[in-house]
DNA sequence: TGTACATCAGTGAACGCGCGTTCACTGATGTAC
DNA sequence: TGTACATCAGTGAACGCGCGTTCACTGATGTAC
């Protein structure tokens, strides 16, 4: 499969000196790899070049752990949905840049699937509500928003712009992300793969046309 | 959780009649109450009153059973969606016959989705192109296609109505199969649940509008 | 119609695996005096 | 500035668990003569 997983990282001292990242850090490479299973308290110890029951003194299970990664691959999704918004050019006008940062944050949505498969099931595997009263800065990208917010934050400024009718704008985020989301799912962990994997780009795309037509 | 799962059956006979069935029933029944990863060997052996290993004279591993049971989830899914278009009214112009169907075929899948979330994530958890030269009927429905032809139909039919235009046909159940799946997904597994669960009907319904006009 | 025998469905015992988690511990750190 | 000591990060060993799978077997069936 992949190479070796990193030597045990000799340690010299007693203390490890920031093991919680360590095991986080190595919690993400499982979960990058495998998926939410492949996050498994013992190989992240082992990575980390530390006892098993280690992990105990930083996280308070499996559970812990696999949330915080979750956090990470939260964090990562609004990251690429954010470099698509900024990879816009800034001079269009208004109603056309709403229309752009919608299709960016799909777009963004849609490329981190394909490109990060087992962190994109990580975070969108098991329930745990991401619309939450206090939202998570580990969920965040640069801007401070997750990807649930960063997709309705593009949303108003479509009914800002005037593209969008106010009244339509209410729930439109869970028709736009479904779309999305099940166009992703079938791909990655679906009987799609094979069929559209290739020319995921053009079929996400016109995806998006579907959404924008039909919203 | 579930009540206990049925007494051991003891058997009066050496041989047991039809352990293959007993075994696959007994799958079905652990994918039903916790998806595809609860589909195990032993604990299917143990519901049939039968040593873990005499599984093997009816299937090759684990994966042969769960496989088995994945074609049987959807089969169900495809009743369900025939269920649907059943209970259309027959004497509506074709026009409308048409977009009706299509409807049908994605309210079947959402509520089958609502109904039987074990069995869907069964269905459509992990790789198995669908999409195959040789239709097994163990997946199909009554109508002997499966839940992937009975939506071509319904959209071939749209074509024939003159509802969509032709040249829009090709790769539209990409479309319209991401919309409703990730729906379904979103609301089972994802952070949707608590947050649309209860309006699903509605939402799936406004969904399937957004398809409508989108393709 | 009666009997020998091949077939093969199910048994019993065992294997090795990796997991999460708990226990009583040891040894480095940094703070209080 | 030096030392006693509390703190607590990491250790070592062990637990019980359930799993998939293999082995050599036993016992009922049904077919050939």
């Amino acid at each position: 499969m992949t190479s070796a997983p990193k030597p045990p990282a000799a340690r010299s001292t007693y203390r490890h000196g920031d093991l919680r990242r360590a095991l986080l850090e190595a919690g993400i490479a499982l979960a990058r790899a495998g998926g939410p299973d492949a996050v498994v308290l013992r190989e992240a110890t082992r990575r980390a070049g530390v006892a098993p029951n280690a992990a105990y003194r930083h996280f308070d299970s499996r559970q812990a752990l696999l949330q915080a990664v979750r956090a990470a691959a939260l964090s990562a999704v609004a990251r690429a949905m954010e470099a698509e918004l900024a990879a816009l050019p800034q001079n269009l006008p208004p109603a056309d840049l709403a229309r752009a940062s919608v299709r960016a944050v799909g777009t963004g949505y849609l490329r981190f699937a394909r490109a990060e498969t087992g962190l994109f099931r990580t975070a969108f595997g098991a329930s745990d509500d991401l619309k939450e009263p206090t939202p998570d800065p580990a969920r965040a990208g640069q801007s401070g928003l997750n990807p649930f917010e960063l997709l309705s934050a593009a949303l108003d400024k479509l009914v800002e712009a005037g593209v969008m009718p106010p009244e339509r704008r209410p729930g439109a985020e869970f028709m736009a992300w479904s779309a999305v989301h099940g166009l992703a799912m079938l791909v990655i962990d679906g009987p799609l793969g094979p069929v559209i994997g290739p020319q995921m780009e053009q079929v996400g795309q016109r995806l998006l046309d579907m959404v924008e037509k039909g919203l």
